[in-house]
DNA sequence: GTGTAATGCTATTGG
DNA sequence: AGCATTACAC
């Protein structure tokens, strides 16, 4: 029997045999979902299933990169390669470039995100005249999200009784109006919004049958991760692809009750659905749970059974009883955040856990600020993983304006948001005669400002020479770009635009910190294309066409170009911009959302509150209390050991005092697997009567009741807890000064270039790659177990000479290969 | 045209 | 409370 399928339980091993036709696996939390879609994957493979022809969706990145890597472990690293495993955002995309001429836009096109689209939308309301206060752009932009997501573009808008309907209702009757102007926006630049990536992948496969039919016939296999979490568009796009065959060798893996995503048109009736849309469907049902502890199942079963909407699924924990879980009262947010601080203390001190084993989950982003606080007190280090991230920074987003417009001149928006941005004296007024100019002739703002007829346009003829000084820049780093490699055009640039020395030539914190994250960007690209190149070398050694890695510094590499790190980063979602393991040993701090799919010994989940978590907002109806009811089901059994829920009696929202009773949801809670309880006096009494259970009580008492006032953030530099600190500067950020991370904030090379596995392989002592000595037994992610036999070379050609117990000797350059040290013993 | 002060406003969740 | 846009003085 293959090897692949000896680690599998019965009910996934018949899921992984099971290669024809259409299959849904309903996979249970901590089921084995992903080892049962990679072993599928492998097992295909070896059962001769070309690689290039199976495609494998998944949400991020993230969890692309992680299944690809696995595969690579069971087929080897030559066939995974091939694979077209990727997010359906970055895989659809590929597609559309190569087919971009049907849908009317050069293969060119970059991705705006949400804040770009709202300044579009925002440019569009001004064109049409309209309030903005009657028009909020937020609104606008979810009403024309919802639109696509349905697929109801701009032109069949006005034809659908219902949008119309509910806009004259909701007092916006030129939404249609805005939606089309938003779109020949959009598309006159050249740029897609997240949505349109899907919206025009359906209109491609429509206007063009034989796109389809080539597309279609590239993929004998198609495999989709979280299918609980696809919308309309996305179901419309597979149903397509699979429509003229004769075996729908469609696989589909989800829970409907890990669906969280309706918000942004996830439609949990796809998976709900999916048997009646293929008949012939095999269905799988994965129910043993193998991460978390009976305590914690139960618990999140006896929760989850008081949703309506569910597919018939019982999951049963393999492991054992474990702890029950526990909550945690507290006063105010601030004192929750202390004792959630204490708690991680004394597990760490008496479980001998580590920082990495516990995650804080939460509802909102802006709950992480006393988190980040009680943790920095007690020096704990952390790593928020969303919110404020390092690419909603404006000298971020600046800088990657910049780089938006050098591959892209159409890019009209990215245009107005740097012209001016380091002030070069281009001001509102030189703007709005260019952006006349460009308007009178149809072009985009690059183009107008080398027309001559600029002057009848009011501009002056300094003004004009200004506006030509930046162009030219912008556009001689766009030739750069065409022979050159995306880090040498982002470095280029960098020191051209003046953002960089605008902020250096300031002394104060703030600007320190804004120069040091344009740095990092820099460094990020550098980490891009290294690893780009990196992989391009290991494929060339295991392809066989070079035998020895001294002719490696010979190699001419291909170009990688500036738009491809462009839409790298522009489909990075949050989770992604992570580093695992390297010696990167923190506290998780994260939404529930993003916490989907990972695991953590300890979870905490904060903020347990009526109108906190449930959601308040929006006059919740029954089914979006449900839809808030399976995440927190997602958001405690991402745990393995042990859940501490906690809650506060008041917290500050929105600069004022709240007071939110305790959380429905920990009633729905059977009483029976929480140590204790909510009881009658809770809304009042918040006596420290937490007591002797491991971990989930107090510290050693320092703590302050009533949340100490913070002193101040921005002062106070961050402490790096990490190990083996090599490279680690401190990471200040943030426009308010505040301090995100007490620890270096992994770059975004980290995102990219990192390839490990996640922190869950305990084997592994984190190592530097400077750190290897001849005869370390070492773990390479493909080659697997090895023994170091020799070093050679210098710094950083280093070179390692390495017998594999499975691959035989090789010779790999330290800098490329992804190569850690085996533990000792 | 640029910089700073005051005002107003607005709040899930995210690729 | 924090932020973003606006209002106003240089």
């Amino acid at each position: 029997m293959s090897e692949i399928l000896e680690q599998l339980n019965q009910e996934q091993r018949r899921a992984v045999e099971c290669i024809d036709g259409p299959v849904l696996i309903v996979a249970g939390a901590g089921s084995g979902k992903t080892r049962v879609l990679t072993s599928r994957i492998a097992y295909m493979i070896e059962k001769g299933v070309d690689p290039s022809r199976i495609m494998a969706l998944t949400f991020t990145k993230k969890a692309a990169g992680e299944m690809k890597e696995r595969i690579a472990r069971m087929v080897g690293e030559k066939k995974a390669r091939h694979l077209w495993m990727g997010t359906f955002h970055s895989v659809f995309v590929r597609l559309l470039r190569e087919f971009s001429d049907s849908i009317g836009y050069p293969s060119s096109f970059t991705i705006y995100d949400t804040s770009d689209s709202v300044s579009a939308i925002r440019t569009c309301i001004k064109q049409l005249g309209l309030d903005d206060k009657t028009y909020k752009p937020k609104d606008v932009l979810a009403r024309i999200s919802k639109a696509k997501n349905a697929l109801v573009t701009a032109d069949a808008y006005p034809d659908n009784h219902r949008a119309m309907e509910d806009d004259r209702i909701a007092k916006r009757p030129k939404l249609a109006e805005l939606y089309k102007c938003y779109d020949t926006l959009l598309k006159s630049s050249g740029v897609m919004d997240f949505d349109d990536i899907l919206l025009n992948m359906n209109i491609l496969l429509k206007v063009n049958p034989a796109a389809l039919k080539e597309i279609a016939g590239r993929f004998d296999h198609i495999l989709v991760d979280e299918y609980q979490d696809t919308n309309f568009a996305q179901y419309r796009i597979l149903r397509e692809l699979m429509k003229d065959r004769p075996v729908h060798n469609l696989c589909v893996v989800g829970d409907d009750s890990q669906s969280i995503y309706a918000f942004r048109g996830a439609r949990i009736e796809n998976i709900l659905n999916f048997q009646k849309d293929f008949p012939e469907t095999k269905t799988f049902r994965l129910e043993m749970n193998y991460r978390s502890t009976k305590n914690i199942v139960n618990a999140a079963n006896s929760l989850i059974s008081k949703n309506e909407d569910r597919l018939p699924k019982h999951c049963v924990a393999v492991g054992g009883e474990g702890e029950k879980l526990r909550l945690i009262r507290a006063y105010t947010a601030e004192e929750e955040a202390v004792l959630i601080t204490s708690s991680i203390l004394s597990r760490i001190r008496e479980a001998g856990a580590e920082y990495r084993d516990f995650a804080i989950l939460y509802r909102t982003n802006s709950q992480s600020r006393a988190l980040e606080e009680a943790l920095r007190k007690r020096n704990v280090p952390y790593m928020i993983y969303s919110g404020n991230s390092f690419f909603e920074r404006a000298e971020i987003k600046d800088m990657m304006a910049y780089l938006k417009l050098t591959v892209n001149n159409s890019d009209n928006e990215s245009f107005k948001r740097i012209v001016n941005t380091p002030a070069r004296g281009i001001g509102a007024t030189s703007l709005s005669a260019l952006e006349a100019a460009a308007a009178k002739n149809g072009i985009s703002l690059l183009e107008a400002a080398y027309r001559s007829d600029l002057e009848s346009f009011g501009l002056r003829a300094s003004a004009v020479q200004k506006i030509r000084e930046f162009c030219d820049m912008i556009r001689r780093h766009g030739e750069m770009s065409l022979s050159q490699n995306a880090d040498a055009v982002v470095k280029s640039l960098s020191d051209a635009c003046g953002l960089y020395r605008s902020f250096k030539e300031d002394n104060s914190v703030e600007a320190q910190s804004r120069a040091a994250n344009i740095e990092e960007l820099v460094s990020s690209v550098t980490g891009f294309v290294e690893d780009r190149n990196g992989e391009y070398i290991e494929a060339l050694i295991e392809d066989g066409a070079i035998q020895d890695a001294d002719s490696v510094s010979e190699i001419e590499c291909p170009l990688v170009p500036l738009g491809d790190f462009l839409e790298d980063i522009s489909l990075l979602s949050n989770v992604d911009v992570v580093e695992d393991s390297d010696g990167d040993n923190r506290v998780a701090l994260m939404t529930a959302h993003s916490a989907k799919g990972l695991e953590f010994p300890y979870v905490y989940v904060a903020g347990m509150e009526e109108n906190l978590f449930p959601s308040g907002g929006m006059l919740a109806s029954e089914k979006d209390i449900e839809e808030e009811r399976r995440l927190f089901y997602v958001a405690i059994t991402r745990a393995k050991t042990a859940v501490a829920l906690t809650f506060a009696n008041s917290r500050m929202r929105n600069g004022k005092h709240e007071s939110n009773a305790p959380s429905r949801f920990l009633r729905e809670i059977a009483p029976q697997y929480i140590e204790n309880p909510l009881r009658k006096d809770d809304l009042r009494s918040r006596d420290t009567e937490e007591d002797d259970i491991p971990g989930f009580r107090f510290g050693s008492g320092n703590y302050r009741p009533y949340g100490a006032k913070s002193t101040s953030t921005a002062a106070s530099g961050p402490r790096s807890f990490t190990p083996s600190s090599s490279a680690s500067r401190p990471f200040t950020a943030s426009s308010s000064g505040a301090i995100r991370s007490n620890a270096p904030m992994s770059t975004v090379k980290d995102a990219l270039s990192r390839r490990t596995l996640p922190p869950k392989n305990e084997d592994f002592v984190p190592e530097t790659m400077d750190c290897f000595h001849t005869g370390d037994r070492i773990e390479h992610n493909r080659f697997g177990f090895g023994r170091i036999l020799e070093i050679t070379g210098n710094i950083p050609e280093l070179k390692a000479r390495i017998v594999f117990d499975n691959y035989g000797e090789k010779l790999l350059l330290l800098k490329y290969a992804k190569i850690r040290r085996a533990s000792l013993g």
